[in-house]
DNA sequence: CGCGTCATTGATGTGCATCAAGTGGTGTGG
DNA sequence: CCACACCACTTGATGCACATCAATGACGCG
């Protein structure tokens, strides 16, 4: 966690996290229904967060990564409405709920923090309704590309290649799409010359014309 | 603001309201790039939030009515990320940050409450993530209906009848569609005897079928 | 190695966008 | 007070982007 604290409130941010939680590839950290009691923040792996309906229906809502939180969602009715899934091996500290209200009650900075991160969260899944409500299977393709690397590469990764931790499924789950049409989606962007793919293996050789195809013409 | 707090309590609460804001029909609380200082609750009136982008892509992210708070968007970059339109007159309560976050770090239950507010809203979008992305035209404007009129409910309208606020132009923007296609899905509805439309004024003939449209068959 | 999962590719179908014209209600000014 | 313009909405005709269906290919892993 990237705050603005002093030594002292560092460690007493560290009181926050009651354990440490190893969760294994294709393993749920909660689903939804699930009681809540305390929020997640990943110290290495990849999740999705996907929800699911009575009848059947399931909508990838996010993919999290190292440093992000999950559990948001869960404070509002003490319950979780959605199911995470570990990607690849995992893991997480878990912060019980309240002792983050506790100590944000004492750490102006920390309570900060937790708004932001929540506020943030509210932002981001308004970009998601941005490209779900308005944009082609292309441009959705070309943001979730971009959106991707640009955080993995704030996390010390290349900034022009990434591997995949999730299926094409998932991909066009999110993007609200088929499945057939992500891999179409990356066929032309190939052919134009933006893109090696192989498999889950993704080289951006052109982010600049990756990033024009985000823009209306 | 509906809270479990004693009566000394609930005057402090009365000391998160700075003033209060009328906003007429059309006029716009606050747009993108505009400082964050504030959050508000609406006390009247009907609002619409949306985002643009610098390519002219525009997206209706919500509507808001009575009770429900505007602005969450703004913490994390101390900056609103969307902008906000009255779609009649409205009045507002305007809560300076500052003082929501200091006072809740006095009021556990305020505290508690204003966590939940932010919450509502992350799962709110989960679920229009959700029909943008699984869900055809009809369905999208089922769901729309049966939530605008369970909303409005709950305020002590009627829960078969209403007057949209909003154009066609915005309804489809929200539901990710065209406005023609919206009319042509009421069109469906009032073949199917579940509807009556004249212009804004909606009539719920058979909630049950209605609600059977949101399901997968 | 062999099976199952995941991905690619092609052929066909369709839901919704797009384009275009028409309707009705409302406000304005001559 | 009517004529006109304007706006929000409706209705119809057409086309296309993407879904759907189906078959094959390529891993990755047990």
């Amino acid at each position: 966690m990237p705050l603005g604290l002093n030594e002292n409130e560092i460690e007493r941010v560290d009181e926050l996290v009651d354990k440490r939680l190893k969760v294994a590839r294709g393993e749920t950290l909660f689903q939804s229904g699930d009681k809540f009691n305390a929020l997640f923040a990943i110290r290495t792996g990849f999740f999705k967060t996907h929800i699911s309906t009575e009848d059947g229906r399931e909508q990838v809502t996010g993919f999290q990564m190292a440093g992000e939180v999950i559990g948001l969602d869960g404070i509002v009715s003490e319950q979780h409405t959605c199911n995470v899934v570990a990607l690849e091996d995992a893991e997480v500290c878990v912060m019980p709920f309240d002792r983050i209200e506790e100590l944000s009650r004492k750490i102006t900075s920390l309570q900060r923090h937790f708004h932001k991160i929540m506020s943030r969260e509210i932002v981001r899944e308004n970009g998601v309704m941005l490209f779900l409500g308005s944009m082609n299977s292309e441009e959705r393709v070309a943001v979730f590309l971009i959106n991707l690397v640009k955080r993995l590469h704030l996390r010390g990764f290349s900034s022009s290649e990434l591997i995949l931790k999730m299926s094409r499924e998932d991909i066009s789950s999110y993007l609200g799409m088929r499945l057939e049409t992500v891999g179409r989606s990356f066929k032309k962007m190939i052919a134009e010359g933006i893109l090696e793919v192989n498999g889950r293996h993704v080289r951006i050789i052109n982010l600049n014309a990756l990033t024009d195809l985000t823009l209306l013409k």
